[in-house]
DNA sequence: TTAATTATACTTACCGGTAGGTAAATAATT
DNA sequence: AATTATTTACCTACCGGTAAGTATAATTAA
């Protein structure tokens, strides 16, 4: 049926992957609840059981998805701690790589918008605020040594901090996130 | 069970009212898809038939919201054409009339939006677009008005109705949406 | 070197539960 | 009596999830 056959056994780390990316694609065009293991696994080409060798369940393939987005994230902040530069570079090139991360991962992360700022749609829960501020405060560090050094004039650095976010917020937007209401091109 | 037994038979109107308001509460907090019908019918302290008696099913009375909001739109359209004042006066008279009608159903308001920019849940298809766009050209043709009656200075019409629109999608975010996402209060 | 063992990567067949939906009887209103 | 409103009891289809078995590859024991 459409796909080819398991040759020898061992695809091994492609079917994992293949769930990943079915279940990140059908959940941003359908949702988390109206999206059912069946359309998953035969997204992939594999049978039902497949989903539950490698994940716990359908919770368990969303959550993976989501921890997998917010842990690269992570690394995007502990790599910005020993990045060299002026601290408005740092600020830039933080702020550059996490915009390419989700333009990496749109789908996650389109999944990740309509969860968070629509209805939860059964998802289990999963604790974007704390990545949020997690973000939020390392920017918030950057700021407060570049007032610290006299690179950036003084200021409430949480309020800088989230003007920067704010800024990121709509460049993402703008990205390839498929702008329905804008007009002409 | 919790609501008190329908006393006297005629709640008449009032069941169906309960019905519509308790669907557009739970899909605005769960999601179309994760809300069932079970539920609905619940929180309206009423059996399941009584949902397939007045709305044909629950796609019916997901229509029903969308379709009554978009209904007091129209006659939102209707009533500015034959209002008086300068143009000026006329658009900013529709624009608060369609933020007042957002605010008093924020909670359809906020189903449509989660449904028209995230993943449609296995919600029917609803033509959001089309509505979205006759509000666009009544505010374009207002435009087109003060210009040729030189109150506005010249431009591209369609452009300028867009900002308006623009305005008014900040203005209703910024409305009791809740929002999440901003700092301090 | 080969035989037994174990781990990996899957399949078939099924489970209990709940989803949306309905037929038919009944109560209440007109 | 007829219409309207509501209930009980039920159906089918599909949901998430699993038990049990199998073919293949890697590992160990003889």
């Amino acid at each position: 049926m459409g796909r080819k056959k398991n040759q020898t056994g061992s695809d091994g780390e492609s079917v994992r992957q293949r769930l990943l990316e079915g279940a990140a694609e059908l959940f941003t065009q359908k949702g988390y609840a109206s999206t059912s293991v069946r359309e998953i696994v035969a997204a992939a080409g594999v049978t039902k059981p497949v989903l539950y060798y490698y994940f716990r369940n359908k919770e368990g393939i969303y959550l993976e998805l989501m921890q997998g987005a917010f842990a690269k994230m992570d690394d995007l902040l502990t790599g910005s701690r020993e990045d060299q530069g002026t601290v408005t570079q740092r600020v830039l090139r933080l702020c550059d790589r996490l915009y390419s991360l989700f333009m990496e991962h749109v789908k996650v992360a389109r999944v990740m918008y309509a969860i968070f700022y629509g209805p939860h749609q059964g998802a289990p829960f999963f604790d974007f605020d704390a990545y949020h501020m997690k973000f939020r405060e390392a920017v918030q560090r950057l700021i407060e040594e570049g007032i610290r050094k006299g690179e950036f004039r003084k200021g409430n650095p949480q309020e800088m901090a989230w003007a920067i976010i704010g800024a990121i917020n709509v460049a993402i937007r703008n990205g390839r996130w498929g702008a329905k209401d804008l007009p002409g091109s």
